[in-house]
DNA sequence: GCAAATCTACGAATGATTTCGTATATTTAA
DNA sequence: TTAAATATACGAAATCATTCGTAGATTTGC
């Protein structure tokens, strides 16, 4: 197995986003939260974070008998990955296309537009 | 078969992207257009199609012995279901982090600044 | 000490997507 | 008129992601 991955599936996803938010966890702890929003069994989390070990989206180490589990790879880079791709398989490689898309009858709050200002601030100034 | 279904897979996006550019197509074309990209046996790109057409992605119609596919769907409203989907799943919900996300770093041309500013212009008419 | 509780490992079922082989029908052309 | 070319239909293999059952190890509490 093993061979090179780089994007995690949509329930690896899942998983990786209980453990950026908090942190470190047993697989009993990462299987309470996702009971949260649906009902999975023990062992389903179980293998999941085993097959994340794997691809290397984690890593684990043990606290007596306890594997405790944690995130390998940055929350950023993921969601950039993600981002890419889709504008690549989607938006036929316009980051522009996207965001129009994106923003097109968006009901913006006062701060959020101020914040996409500063975004246009910082664009200008490190033109091509 | 035929449960309801409302976002095409990937390969199946693929197709629609050919349909959407290139108008209504027979298998054939369709087949060509997509060997420009990759190879695939002619019956792939055929049973895409009839796959496509169960679940109402495509329509087609008889011409003498040949079918002629044509899109079903929006490419707008597939494209804003993508995004959408994506917005839940990797963002939480923020659409703003993902514009963030999607344009930090990168480097616009003047014309797509311009382009920005009066998208940023069009969301104040229209706040919260 | 031993039953219950708590873990991990692993295989396997399920379902979705993609890909293609084979069968068959129809047209074309030599 | 028959062989080749050109289509469609359909089943099935291959792969991947997800889910869970079962087995086995270890710990805990009575």
């Amino acid at each position: 197995m093993n061979k090179y991955v780089n994007k995690p599936t949509e329930g690896e996803l899942e998983i990786l986003q209980i453990l950026w938010h908090y942190g470190p966890c047993t697989v009993k702890r990462v299987n309470e939260i996702m009971n949260e929003k649906k009902e999975v069994g023990y062992t389903t989390s179980l293998k999941m974070l085993q097959i994340m070990l794997d691809k290397g989206f984690c890593v684990r180490e043990a606290e007596g008998k306890l594997h405790i589990y944690k995130a390998a790879i940055k929350e950023q880079q993921v969601k950039k990955n993600y981002v890419r791709d889709m504008i690549d398989q989607v938006f036929e490689g316009s980051p522009m296309e996207m965001v129009v898309q994106t923003l097109g009858n968006y009901k913006a709050s006062a701060q959020e537009i101020d914040e996409l200002k500063k975004l246009i601030k910082d664009l200008e100034s490190n033109q091509i």
